[in-house]
DNA sequence: TTGTAAGCGTTATCAG
DNA sequence: CTGATAACGCTTACAA
């Protein structure tokens, strides 16, 4: 064994006196090579303890068998979920996952993608950062012939596959379960309403609320930002209204916890008194005294799906670039925080 | 601009008519290169969008730029945060971190180092399986002259350098903080204590009975799987004790949720009747009604200061393997769960 | 200060 | 079926 472990196919090619091309050739099961040769070559390799560096591969074939992921937050349950979705369906295909988080920053965005496309990676999936308002770096990936994926945070842009969940019927199923519940008055914690899903979960919201002969209040939307802070301060200012709400679907799961623990605090009663759904099923919602109502994204899925469209779209033989506009649908997780069945039967 | 986006610098070698080991020299900034070449060569590279080809580089270099980081899972919250720690303080240094999972089983630990190690990558943050019991894959990467860093799950290898938190501290810091409010009779959901961190635990939750004039009942000791329901199944086990605890260790979050959730169902108040605490300081325990009493193991704290360390090593110019072991001191966060001092105040 | 040429480890093309 | 050779894009002695 050579000392720093760096066997090359020319050292088998010297212990077995034929040429590089025919050690390749066996190695990579070239048909047209003799099955001695083949299991010669193969046994040195073992026994010399050769590995195929992937680096003089990917140079050579243009193919480093790497892809990047660019997400806001690698610490939050629903992205690092949709990458290990990713990871899983991508690993037994030989590729490796890089990460990368824009902490909601466009610059870094456009950076991250830069050096992912100098990296050399063969394709990058993405969610979008709340202050992205540029396409620039989008379509560079796309002139430089790489696959781009973008999940859950997407932009319109032709030739770009996207794997997303119809957050509009997200946001009308939460809403249709809390008037369900018996809830006449619902508000809404929104998100950044220039954000797509946010848009459509709000949309869903109103449009439920109108096909169930409810008018919907503009002083019953509040802008949040995703923490509990924001949700308990949004909480604050609902209940300075005079015609209070009785339920709030809220597009963030923080946003919920927050206002769970000031609407107590008021000596609301969850959910006798007011129903409360979130969004987003992060661990903690079932972990609460009282479970939290929410709706599940099915982020490994979703990491799963858009993987499987990169795979799709990497080896296309075709230059015309094809597009996949794949749409999840959304499940929603009824936890006592809105769920009064059990209570009416009590009552009875 | 060419077609694909592939610039090389022969292109700009061409347009300038200089060489290619000019604009190399050029662009690498170089000494001894006039100034008119270096700007003449920056505004082509500029105006044409060049983009080293770090795939070349790296292969010329046997510097890949690229590290990788194995977790049992990367889902989990502490892990999660040391695998953001390592790349906010590697991205600056111009690294990509590469994320693998083993899901607790060695033969894919060893699949992933061997994959990781013809990527290339010019070192490897790992955090053992818990089923690991061979080090062959970790000699190989020393003997390809691979760094190797340990976090949290370590082994004792010559040459490894590693990075952990005082987990005999930390278990001594928890046992020593419910004996202070109190409690008597203190139980330990225990890990599996052939991993050492959870031995470690162990011990100084021993320790600290002892040192508190306190007898260790093995009686009260439990082997617990880092889940709810495994801490459920402990705590009722618990409960047919003749002598019941009046407290409990656990070195779990997860379990220690379980046991909150099923004492609870006996009646039991906490923390009057019982304290308990948890480990890890997963997100949940703050977000709890009953915010739970737990130890913070600093993980983003943890990640950066292993990819220093790494980068300590990576430059070292010595041949001579350097080794280095961080030990970090955990964080007692007293929470509810476990805090009797309010209470105390309102019984006066 | 710049150019020439070799080489990193593979694979593909073209002969033989 | 196998071998020689060029090429992927970059860096770096060695020359000039």
């Amino acid at each position: 064994m050579k000392e720093n472990g760096k066997v090359t196919i020319y050292d088998i090619s010297k212990k077995l006196n034929v040429s590089a091309a025919t050690v390749s050739r066996a190695l990579n099961n070239n048909p047209k090579i003799s099955s001695k040769t083949r299991e010669l070559v193969f046994a040195a390799a073992k026994e010399m303890n050769y590995k195929q560096n992937r680096l003089a591969q990917a140079l050579k074939s243009g193919k480093s068998k790497n892809v990047g992921v660019i997400v806001p937050y690698i610490n939050r349950n629903f992205f690092s979920s949709i990458i290990r979705g990713i990871e899983e369906e991508l690993g037994p295909h030989g590729y490796h996952v890089i990460i990368c988080q824009t902490h909601e920053q466009m610059a870094t965005e456009v950076e991250q993608v830069n050096t992912l496309l100098n990296t050399q990676v063969d394709g990058i999936f993405m969610s979008i950062s709340k202050t992205t308002n540029k396409t620039d770096h989008f379509r560079k990936v796309l002139n430089e012939g790489k696959t781009l994926i973008f999940f859950d945070r997407k932009l319109d842009i032709p030739g770009v596959s996207s794997v997303v969940i119809d957050d509009f019927k997200a946001g009308y199923l939460a809403t249709e379960h809390l008037i369900s519940q018996g809830c006449k008055r619902i508000a809404h914690f929104a998100g950044d309403l220039n954000l797509e899903i946010y848009k459509n979960r709000h949309d869903g919201y109103v449009n439920a609320l109108k096909d169930n002969g409810l008018k919907a209040d503009p002083d019953y939307i509040f802008t949040t930002l995703s923490s509990v802070e924001s949700g308990a301060a949004a909480a604050r200012k609902m209940w300075e209204l005079k015609k209070k709400p009785d339920a709030v679907f809220s597009a963030s799961d923080y946003t919920a916890l927050g206002a769970i623990q000031e609407l107590r605090k008021f000596g609301i009663r969850i959910p006798e008194d007011f129903c409360i759904s979130g969004f987003s099923n992060e661990p903690f919602t079932k972990y609460m005294e009282l479970p939290i109502s929410t709706i599940d994204q099915t982020p490994l899925r979703m990491g799963k799906i858009a993987a499987q469209v990169f795979l799709e779209q990497v080896d296309s033989t075709q230059k015309l670039t094809i597009e996949k506009k794949v749409v999840l649908s959304p499940e929603l997780v009824v936890r006592n925080s809105s769920d009064r069945s059990l209570l009416k039967v009590a009552v009875q």
